[in-house]
DNA sequence: GATTACATTGGAATGGTTCTTACTTATTAA
DNA sequence: TTAATAAGTAAGAACCATTCCAATGTAATC
């Protein structure tokens, strides 16, 4: 269960976005918020079964897909054939393991002025009027690399 | 159908990758070459459908997941439902709309380098060994900022 | 508290992709 | 050139994540 904090930062996101407060939006918005696992809807779903047993596939579905339309949460596919959610809070970028799928999040100091520096660059060529971007890195995650022996000749 | 330089090329791709060199493959690598459509399986497979009647939809799936994992071609979801695949000779990345699924090719002089950065900081950060990356940006296509009414106040 | 527009449920339907089996073929070596 | 075999293809069934639908429930407004 999420702390009473993150419940109450959840609730003034959903009215700031004017987004009806549902119990069940509330919650899976809050469990995305306090969790950094990027689920799946069934990930979810098991995980929130407990306190809304009765939540149906679908309100999740809904429920991820408004939330993506408003930009409060990105998807993403590593590859296992379903998609994957996260809260985007603050400006980052994923790192996806091409092995065993394990997503992790990353920035660094001046990763907002790369980000900025290829919307302004792509509007110039293409035209399209920017409304945001998805960054994302592929290799072995530290665990696979042990794992398949391979070695960092560095 | 694809002209004889392209179809010498492609061969030579499949044969440099030590692919088996079918008659499916060779055509859909050189539509694919010879295309900037962005195309589905479905596009494909009535693209070619004159040349190969009965190439089976499975076969073209198979054969797009070789060159994906080949590195000779990427997948891409532009919000339609189903996968667009774009043979990936040069760096670039790709611009897409919001509105209608437009696919566009980027690239800018010093692209390579914001490439190698990401990637670069990335392991540094994120430990992963890093094999290749996607980067994505999102807007209105300019048919759809007239089609929608949009003016780009600049 | 009544109204109304919107959200949720649960299950059916959809459809892109993968899987399976039998058949065919490109490649290699003799 | 031919035989052997490893690999690819065809056809369609199966899979399964996601969407759709009709009925019910509920949050927000006045």
């Amino acid at each position: 269960m999420a702390s009473n904090a993150v419940m109450e930062e959840t609730l003034q996101i959903l009215k700031d976005h004017k987004l009806r407060v549902t119990p069940q939006r509330h919650i899976i918005l809050a469990y995305l918020v306090s969790h950094h696992n990027h689920p799946t809807v069934e990930i979810i779903r098991d995980a929130l079964g407990k306190e809304l047993p009765n939540m149906g596939a679908s309100t999740i579905y809904n429920t991820l897909n408004t939330f993506v339309d408003h930009h409060l949460v990105v998807e993403l596919q590593n590859g296992d054939g379903s998609t994957h959610y996260d809260y985007f809070g603050t400006p980052h970028y994923h790192a996806i393991c091409t092995n065993c799928g394990r997503i992790v999040d990353v920035t660094y100091p001046g990763f907002s002025d790369t980000e900025k520096n290829l919307e302004q660059k792509t509007a110039e060529i293409s035209g399209y009027m920017i409304s945001g971007n998805h960054m994302e890195v592929y290799g072995l995650c530290p665990e696979c690399q042990i794992k398949l022996g391979i070695k960092n000749n560095e």
